[in-house]
Parts: C-alpha cells; sequence; structure tokens
DNA sequence: CGTTTACTTGAACGAGCTCAAGTGAGGTGG
DNA sequence: CCACCTCACTTGAGCTCGTTCAAGTAAACG
C-alpha cells in the first residue's frame, strides 16, 4: 500500500529508483484520525507537511459569522501544510472527514528530501500548480454553475481523482462527505443539496447509497456538469467507466 | 517607475541591489496594447512570462455555453503566465481590461535570472502562493458571501492590493472593470451588480463615477466585506485611510 | 433502548436572474 | 457641428433557483 506519493508525483516526471524509495521512507511515522478532528500544522513554528495515507480531509475557512467553505478535498496521495516557502497560512485549517492515517513529515526531512533529489523540487512545484488549477475550476463551478451542475461536477472530479490512486472499483467509489459538507464545499444549502442529488438519482446519472457513489452514466454526468477534467493533469491513459477518457470529447461539450 | 517587480518581491524578504537591478532590466521591452485585447502567452512551445507595467488585466475560463468567470485580476507588477515549471495552463486566457503596457519576458531569461540569483526564486514562489491565498479568499467569497458582501470585498482587495503599488490617491483608486465585468468576476448579473453597487453607495461606503471607486468609510465596507486582508501578505506598515491596517480589528469582525 | 447524526420532505420566502426598454456619454463620419 | 452609433449604465416587472424554518424518518451507536 506504500507508493502512494511516489505514484502520484510520478504522474508529471519520470522517477528514478531513488527517488521513488526516498518517497516512500517519509511515510514510516503514521498516525491515525477519527473522523472530523483536526490536523493543526500550524501550531507555532514547527510546521509540519502531512500526507494522507488512509482517509480523507478538506481544507476550509471560516467567515465571523459561523459560514463555512470548504475549500480542497484531499484524497490518499496528497499532502497538505504548504511544502515550499513559510508565509504563515493565515485562519485556514485543515480537518479529517473520514477516520484516517496520516504521516506526519518534519519540515527538515522534507527540505532534506527535496537537496538529495533536485527533480523532486520539479514534481512538487508541478502537484501546487494542479492544486492551484484546481482551486480555479472550483471559482469556475461555484460562480458559473447551477446546484445541478455543481454536484455533478464535483462527483465527476472525485471519481477520475481516486481512479488516479487506484481507489475506485469499476464505476464505484467512496464519496467521503455529507450532505452537509457537500453543502459547504459547494456554496448551497444542504436541504439544496438533497433535493439535487435526488434529481441526479432520477435522471439516472448516479447512484448514491450512504457513502457509495456509484456512477451509472459517466458520458452523460460529465455532460451535464461540462466537466473537461484536463485541469487535473493526470496520465492520459486513465481509463474511466464507457472508456471515457479525460479530455471532453468533441461529441460531450462543445458540439453542445 | 521602474522597480514595480523588486518593490513587489522586495516585500516578501530583502533584496540586495544587485537582485533588484537584474528585476529592473526585465522591464526593458514594453508592449502597448488597448483594452480587450488578448495577452496570448500559450501559442505553442514557445510560452513566455508577462509583467504588467501599466493598466490591467484579468485570467478568465469560459463554459462551453458562454458563461464567463473571470478568476484573477492583474495589476501593475503582478506576472502573468506561469514562471516556474510548465504543464500547459489548459483552456485559460488572459486579456486587458483597460489599455496597458506589458513587458514580454522570455522564458529563458526568467530561468537565467532565477539561476543567478537564487533568493529570487522564494520571492516568486511566494508570490505564487499568495496568488493560491488569493483564490482561496475568491471561493470563499463567491462560495460563501450575498452579492452586496462580495462587491465589498472585492473593493477592499482591489484597493488594499492598488495602494501597495502606490497606486491609490488617498482613499480613490481606478476601478478597472465595468459592471459587466464584476459580474463575471464574482458570479453575479450585471443588473444585480447595478442595483447593488447603488445599495453601496446610498449606504455611504462608496462613491462610484465612471472608473473612479472613492472609499468614503473604509471600516463600514471592511466590516460589511468580512474583510481581513492578512491573505494578501503585504507589509504591516501599509496605511490605509482611516489609519486602518490590514488585519479585521478585534473591534470590526470578531467582536460581532 | 434512547440519543445522536444524517437524510428526507413540505411550505413559504427571498436573493438574484432574465427579459425588455430606456438613458447617457464618448467616438466617428458626414 | 450635428447625426449617428456604440457601449456602459440604469430601471422595471415577473419569475426561478435556492434558502430558511420546521418537522419527520432512518440508520448507527453506546
Amino acid at each position: 500500500m506504500g507508493g502512494i506519493l511516489a505514484r502520484k508525483l510520478g504522474n508529471f516526471l519520470e522517477l528514478s529508483g531513488p527517488e521513488r524509495e526516498s518517497l516512500n521512507e517519509l511515510g514510516r511515522q503514521q498516525r491515525h484520525h477519527g473522523a472530523r478532528e483536526h490536523l493543526s500544522l500550524e501550531n507555532g513554528l514547527s510546521r509540519s507537511v502531512c500526507l494522507i495515507i488512509e482517509g480523507n480531509a478538506c481544507r476550509y475557512k471560516i467567515l465571523p459569522d459561523g459560514r463555512r467553505q470548504i475549500l480542497t478535498l484531499f484524497i490518499p496521495g496528497d499532502l497538505c501544510g504548504r511544502c515550499l516557502p513559510d508565509l504563515d497560512l493565515g485562519d485556514e485549517s485543515v480537518v479529517t472527514l473520514t477516520a484516517a492515517t496520516v504521516a506526519v513529515i518534519p519540515r527538515q526531512a522534507f527540505a532534506a528530501l527535496v537537496e538529495e533529489h533536485p527533480r523532486l523540487t520539479r514534481a512538487l512545484a508541478c502537484a501546487a500548480l494542479v492544486e492551484e488549477a484546481v482551486h480555479r475550476e472550483w471559482i469556475v463551478n461555484i460562480g458559473q454553475r447551477t446546484g445541478y451542475e455543481r454536484i455533478a461536477h464535483l462527483f465527476c472530479e472525485l471519481f477520475v481523482r481516486l481512479s488516479a490512486v487506484g481507489l475506485t472499483q469499476g464505476n464505484r467509489c467512496e464519496l467521503p462527505l455529507t450532505q452537509g459538507e457537500l453543502a459547504d464545499a459547494l456554496g448551497l444549502s444542504a436541504v439544496h443539496i438533497n433535493r439535487t442529488v435526488q434529481q441526479l438519482r432520477s435522471d439516472g446519472l448516479i447512484c448514491l447509497r450512504g457513502r457509495e457513489l456509484t456512477i451509472l452514466d459517466f458520458p452523460a454526468l460529465q455532460s451535464a456538469a461540462m466537466f473537461d477534467g484536463s485541469y487535473l493533469h493526470l496520465p492520459k491513459n486513465l481509463t474511466l467507466p464507457h472508456g471515457r477518457n479525460l479530455e471532453a470529447g468533441p461529441g460531450s461539450l462543445h458540439g453542445l
């Protein structure tokens, strides 16, 4: 089950054996968390980097009056807590969504690794760029899409990301968010999430029972969401249900 | 008028004389653009970096059905077009909002600069992190705030950013967006922008005539927007109208 | 077996949208 | 210099998507 980070970074550039091994070393010191526990990375000066091994977490921000916005969804293989320079993160927090196993990597260990394998710096920078691209897509999602489209888009994004780290079985995956958390991620109310998910169900696009999400018709879901996954910069050969690939095919989106 | 980039990066860490000079060198080859002209940075492989000298631009993304979301506002001193590694940007575009002067920096010149002055790498990475932090704040803005709050927040952000590069006069600055463009940036309709701006006016928070934006009551605007500018990571000693500083004071936000 | 947490449903309300028409300022050509 | 065009802003009216409030069901857990 190791090598999850090497696998992810290997998407960006070919990694050597020693590079992969050094990355795998980082996962040694693991810690377990229950659901809804904060990963306090920002305590004082000794900020550390955190690698999600198993389970899920999210980054969020809260307004003074209590409104909450989820900013990032972390899945296994993701790093949270800035790797490269400092600059305090402000009032953002990271919390687990499900029970999770994480590897806490001291800043120095990380710095030493990058020192020894300069190519990893590039790979990490790529990962940071992808994170930024995901942020942009979320801005588009929340700013322009309707509730129905937004939910469909998030499901597409999550499913594709999970399948890139081998966490899908056929057209099924785990949805690590409650409807209330989906609401906080998409800028909608929990009630509206509920009704709109039912709409997606009755349109035959998905099946959602508990945490188990099944994509019944990926092309239709993708087209409803106007989802074009190229911003995720995943390997081109990634196979998705129905033989679809990441880019929006000519027939599905631009063809209206 | 030179040194606008050095000034910005100098916010993050102290720059040496030679470092500043090298940065200023980059601005030599300038190009003029009218309003609403595309800065095509993505033509083929020879992608270059673009430094805004004067005027304004924005990055945006368009959905297949024409809906547009503005993702980033560029002001003088900003770099657009990724500086560090590659990864194609996808279907994002950059267009000027006003007439603008830009310096087009070939990728190699940029790489050489970073090679010669390693500390600049850190400074550029900081700038990238701030850009990411701004993206996050926009997600919160669009996802959680009402139209009224959203507009107020954008005005706060823009005013503070402009004042950091000396482009404000007292409590006045230029607003480089039409109401239609504001709509595309905030995920609202142009009509609603219009009505809500009038609300801000009649509440005595701002005065907006043409492109001239005057902040009549910064503390009130900041509090209406729940604006806490620390995510911009600007120098602490930045003086704003009414003697306010960047962080939300205890009386304005968290005090509720 | 009672409590909690997530999901579901109904009904009324409201923020923000669309459509449509009208005003005003700047620019161009006759 | 005026006529005309365009583009930004403004205003009105009706409607819809999504919200809030409130209550009820269902599964998980100690």
